[in-house]
DNA sequence: TTATCATATGAATAATTGTTCATATGTTTA
DNA sequence: TAAACATATGAACAATTATTCATATGATAA
């Protein structure tokens, strides 16, 4: 999260110059767009979400079979999809005693070619 | 950063459907890839740093101007771009005192696209 | 030179966060 | 019923991090 800390009331600094920040000024998203879009990116932001993600991609897989795949503890496992569920990246799906996950958004592959694009070129 | 922790030797539970996680575990990525896309989307999940992604996807502009834009200090944003630069997002151009930052990876738009695509969707 | 300005940077701090541990919940099986 | 099992969850802790403040650097102007 960003606004931790009190809004600045200005900046110190002299505008140098002013017509482009007035002409991006007018073009930015509202503040809670961006917001939004920098949370989503934060649940991407995590070596355990991206590889459950991509597992996910795979295949529709329950708790136990994604904490055994990444060698980790079901219960991180389980407090991690809690964080991909709230933010609408996986669904799951109950049968019995057992929970199954799986994708839920179309764009997550997408998301992942284009940032694969960019570290496998610099 | 996720291997902050010392490394699991198993998951604590038995695994439930075998050959899914052998179908699964075969067609993952280094782990080495993974880690490097989680660390480019934390580029991404801060608010203030796509904030100044966005603007300099409008126009190139100076720390000072970008500053001002944000109502932010030139400190911070300094950092900000710091971390920008060293994920290769952003390059940087001197003409005297004046640094002028602008976008240097044509797959920030493509990017922002699909996670806006998300979060207006859900 | 000296003053001023734009930017960069190191240290300190507060807030956030990923995992662990213990335990709770809810389902199936004996 | 009780036991076993898969999953969820709350608290605690360590590590990370975004900003602030003070100051350094380097360029221009006086």
């Amino acid at each position: 999260m960003t606004s931790k800390y009190a809004p600045v009331e200005s900046c110190n600094c002299e505008v140098i110059h002013e017509e482009v920040v007035n002409k991006v000024r007018k073009k930015m998203p509202k503040e809670e767009t961006l917001y939004d879009l920098a949370e989503l990116f934060k649940v991407f932001g995590d070596s355990t979400r991206i590889r459950i993600l991509w597992a996910l991609d795979e295949a529709e897989m329950c708790v136990c079979d994604i904490a055994c795949l990444l060698n980790m503890t079901q219960s991180a496992i389980s407090h991690q999809l809690r964080v991909l569920k709230q933010a609408k990246l996986v669904r799951s799906r109950k049968e019995g005693k057992v929970v199954y996950y799986s994708l839920d958004d179309e764009h997550v592959r997408m998301i992942f070619d284009q940032g694969l694009a960019h570290t496998s070129e610099k």
